[in-house]
RNA sequence: GGCCCCGUCGUCUAGUGGCCAAGGACAUCGCCCUCUCAAGGCGAAGACACGGAUUCGAAUUCCGUCGGGGCCA
């Protein structure tokens, strides 16, 4: 329930995901956003799209970019932002700094803000002597009380001022929709700079400008950001602006339990695309990461997931990203995938491997949905159809060593390889079903466990021990392959 | 250093005072199926961080300790 239910009751969510243009998506800020999404739609309401690139040395337009084509890859659309336009713009805060200044100045005009002399080196080294006395190295309130005389001569000396915020005595408790109220003792935040004497506004100050002024009713995001917090409600105060609803989710961790990077391994959106993820499973995954339906349920459709996200079924301790269940899923979801849609997943994966073109001719085709249908049950990433299928796409087969000594070594191999060879050779139709008559029909007559021959088999029309099932494989190479690969392993005996 | 958050199987979690000698999923192990590998089926192993307090009764409430993480620089 609001807070201001008369006059909100009837008001439309708006939600926002504001990342930083400084790398890619981070699979912990897809969690942020898919959280917010899924606010969003459940409520009818708004997602808002806002790039926080304030920091002119770290962000860049190629990052902006990239974070857009994950969002669209990962299907989470945005209501409002770059793109789409909006009533509330601009959406990039670097375009909004004029509307910082103006909202500074009503600060200063307020007397909730002073102007703070001291340069950055300076309060370095305030804090440096602080420690060594092992007194606490906040910030020494110096400049609070300083007459108009004294900023002069400062400013005379050529100092430009940074703007603090005068911090007022009390505590402010950050009602939060996943931690209930967390109270923070005012006395433990020091004056803290909104404004930076280059001229540029502080994260904290330009999130509540634009937070209050896109109207965002609900501020979901990590957790790493619950100690900003009361520090954003100080000035929603002093501004007079309407308080959101804050929602902080644990934060995304790698296996040693620290925040995810990459020294975990992959920890972009795009590396997963890249390695044959499905958007759909990743999404699945993600949500899981922080909240459950119920005890059972671990599958769930995005209409069903809009349906049932609910904040309070956030839990509050951090999640380990656990890779091996995110890739059990992904198998999970090609599996639930129909197959013309993993052809030309597949697609791209053989010709980047140079397997096959990228533009498959009627025959190439054929064999690719061939394939996909067989290897679909035994892939979990799109790539892996690579690995475990090029044999079917390449002129010859590479003998894995420990497959070639363990089965073409066999006494029997050699004139059991001549006989399937002639009897393949004049089977007509060649499918599985015939195949799979001469090649247990063979063995049978030799008296020979069907497997004794089958292996070998494998090895010669594979290159491996581990394939899909023979008789698929027999059909799917053809007639003359079989042939061939067989005659060619016979040479190398 | 100060402040804040968190603490159920290896991992994600269900659990909001009795339904819990703690349930599900991934991973692990075994069996079945079987031409190998997967998939699938069946089964096993595996956790309430610790110590107090409240209560007839605590994973669930309170306090402390310990541990992990984050923020501020």
């Amino acid at each position: 329930m609001r807070r201001f239910e008369g006059s909100l009751i009837m008001s439309k969510v708006r939600v926002r995901f504001a990342p930083s243009p400084t790398g890619y998506l981070h699979v912990g800020g897809a969690r942020t956003v898919l959280f917010n999404w899924l606010f969003a739609r459940h409520a009818g309401g708004s997602l808002i799209l806002r790039i926080e690139d304030t920091d002119v040395e770290r962000s860049t337009e190629a990052s902006v970019d990239a974070i857009i084509d994950s969002l669209k890859w990962l299907e989470l659309d945005w209501d409002e932002g770059p793109g789409v336009g909006g009533d509330y713009g601009p959406y990039f805060q670097s375009e909004r700094l004029y509307i910082y200044r103006e909202y500074a100045d009503k600060l200063v005009k307020s007397g909730h803000v002073y102007p703070c002399y001291c340069t950055p080196e300076e309060l370095n080294e305030a804090r440096k002597a602080a420690m060594k006395q092992g007194k606490p190295p906040g910030y020494s309130g110096k400049c609070r009380d300083l007459s108009l005389e004294e900023r002069r001569s400062l400013e005379a000396e050529g100092r430009q001022p940074a703007l603090r915020f005068k911090v007022p005595e009390g505590e402010t408790v950050v009602a939060d929709l996943v931690r209930g109220d967390v109270i923070f003792r005012n006395e433990f935040t020091e004056d803290f700079v909104i404004f930076k004497s280059d001229g540029y506004p502080t994260y904290n100050f330009a999130v509540v400008v634009d937070d209050a002024l896109m109207k965002i009713t609900h501020v979901i995001r990590a957790d790493e950001h619950l100690p900003n917090t009361p520090k954003q409600i100080m000035i929603y105060e002093a501004l007079g602006l309407e308080l959101p609803e804050f929602a902080h989710v644990s934060m995304i961790l790698g296996k040693d339990k620290t925040k995810l990077s990459k020294r975990h391994g992959a920890t972009s959106v795009t590396q997963y695309r890249d390695a044959g993820y499905l958007p759909d499973a990743l999404v699945n995954y993600l949500v899981l990461l922080g909240w459950a339906y119920d005890a059972e349920q671990q599958i769930f459709g995005r209409e069903e997931l809009i349906e049932k996200f609910t904040l309070d079924k956030v839990s509050k301790n951090p999640a380990i990203f656990d890779p091996d269940k995110l890739l059990w899923m992904n198998g999970y979801y090609i599996r639930e995938t129909d197959n013309e849609t993993l052809v030309d997943l597949a697609i791209d994966h053989l010709s980047r491997a140079d397997l096959v073109s990228s533009m498959p001719n009627n025959e190439e085709l054929t064999k690719i949905r061939a394939v996909v249908a067989i290897l679909k049950e035994r892939i979990r990433r799109m790539d892996d159809i690579v690995s475990q299928g090029d044999f079917f796409f390449t002129e010859e087969v590479t003998y894995d060593q420990a497959a070639f000594d363990k089965f073409l070594t066999r006494d029997y191999v050699p004139e059991t390889f001549k006989a399937l060879s002639t009897r393949l050779e004049e089977t007509t139709p060649f499918n599985r079903e015939t195949a799979e008559e001469v090649i247990r029909g063979y063995a049978k007559e030799v008296k020979r466990k069907a497997g004794e021959v089958i292996h070998p088999l494998r090895v010669a029309l594979t290159g491996r021990s581990v394939s899909p099932g023979i008789f698929e494989v027999v059909e799917i190479l053809g007639k003359d392959t079989c042939c061939r690969r067989i005659d060619s392993a016979l040479k190398k005996l």
